[in-house]
DNA sequence: ATATCTCCCCGCCAAA
DNA sequence: TCTTTGGCGGGGAGAT
């Protein structure tokens, strides 16, 4: 094995901050060093003073940031939703950062981390991204950065941002596999029984996370109805039949709900179902196309592309349970 | 890759 | 009058 020396990683936090936006991030790389079987990353984190509270409640320790020298191979700042994004961050915490920043090779951002490493100047003249709640504020502040609120997370030369809490594990990740490569970014993802990794250009929140907002809405069965009979005709004329509504009305009334047209929605639902196939299944493309409600191949392929940044093959390929034989 | 055909969405207006 | 619903048509995106 090559020997290669552990790149340092220190995660700046604060009182008041999002928990998921350290721990996320700190198991995979932890999770990184376990599978490779040696020291990838040497690990620390590093607040104002020895401890803060987390949001939910709980106490970590930290490593005082004023104790903290460079040199550093990644800078990475936790958020919040709650103090962090309502606060102006306070000028000590920023200051910190723009010092270790200096000797740092990389600079990343979890969440509303990055409103702390903006107003450190970190991203002037960068693509960034950050909680979607939050990317008003952060444009706002700082109309130098180029706010994108569409992507998970956005990687712009030495500089990587990502939207809010569990985005953080996705950037880490990718983090994982630039560093050193796909496969074990794949395998620490796999050991944390994710989903799936999310490619950054991924939207921040999928429609599946808006349906089930509301259960009173008639609405509710309509969508229950599609999750279940994704090969059937769903149509906007023939669902509109089904719920006993034009086909204007139904187009109307799913928007305002959902944020979403009819259209979209069905897609996506039918993706998640050729995800899941292709994950568990050896189904040919072909197959998998039909039984998710694509009607042909190319179609599925299509889509694939677009939504997932990925075609079915090498979907399968990284993340069906048979990927260690030949294709 | 391109062309053609289909479907979708939404503004607008009318009816209920 | 105000709100909800349906029909129409065009522009555009998607499917084959």
């Amino acid at each position: 094995m090559i020997v290669l020396d552990a790149r340092r990683l220190v995660i700046v936090t604060f009182e008041g901050a999002q928990l998921l936006d350290v721990v996320g991030p700190l198991d995979v790389f932890s999770g990184a060093n376990m599978l490779a079987g040696r020291g990838m990353y040497d690990l620390e984190v590093a607040a104002i003073g020895r401890s803060v509270r987390a949001s939910c409640g709980l106490r970590i320790s930290t490593t005082p940031l004023g104790t903290v020298d460079g040199p550093m191979h990644t800078l990475m700042v936790a958020g919040g939703i709650g103090e962090g994004l309502t606060d102006r961050p306070t000028v000590r915490l920023v200051r910190e950062i723009a010092r270790l920043a200096e000797v740092s090779e990389r600079i990343t951002s979890v969440c509303t981390g990055a409103l702390l490493i903006a107003a450190a100047g970190l991203l002037d003249g960068k693509r960034a991204t950050t909680h979607w709640i939050a990317a008003d504020i952060l444009q706002e502040r700082h109309p130098e950065v180029q706010v994108d609120a569409g992507p998970i997370y956005i990687h712009d030369g030495d500089t990587w941002t990502s939207a809010g809490v569990t985005a953080g594990i996705d950037l880490a990740l990718a983090l994982v596999a630039f560093d050193h490569g796909e496969g074990l970014a794949n395998d620490v993802a796999r050991m944390l029984v994710l989903p799936g990794r999310r490619n950054g250009n991924q939207a921040q929140y999928a429609p599946q996370l808006a349906v089930g907002a509301r259960d009173n809405s008639p609405l509710a069965g309509l969508v229950t109805w599609i999750a279940e009979h994704p090969t059937d005709d769903l149509t906007v004329a023939a669902l509109a039949d089904r719920a006993g509504y034009s086909e204007r009305h139904l187009a109307r009334v799913f928007k305002a709900e959902f944020a979403v047209t009819v259209a979209e929605h069905v897609q996506s639902v039918r993706l998640d179902v050729a995800r899941r196939l292709l994950e568990t299944t050896s189904l040919d493309l072909d197959g998998v196309a039909r039984q998710c409600g694509f009607r042909h191949r190319e179609t599925l392929h299509r889509h694939f592309e677009r939504r997932l940044g990925t075609t079915p093959a090498n979907y399968r390929r990284t993340f069906g349970h048979g990927s260690t034989g030949g294709d």
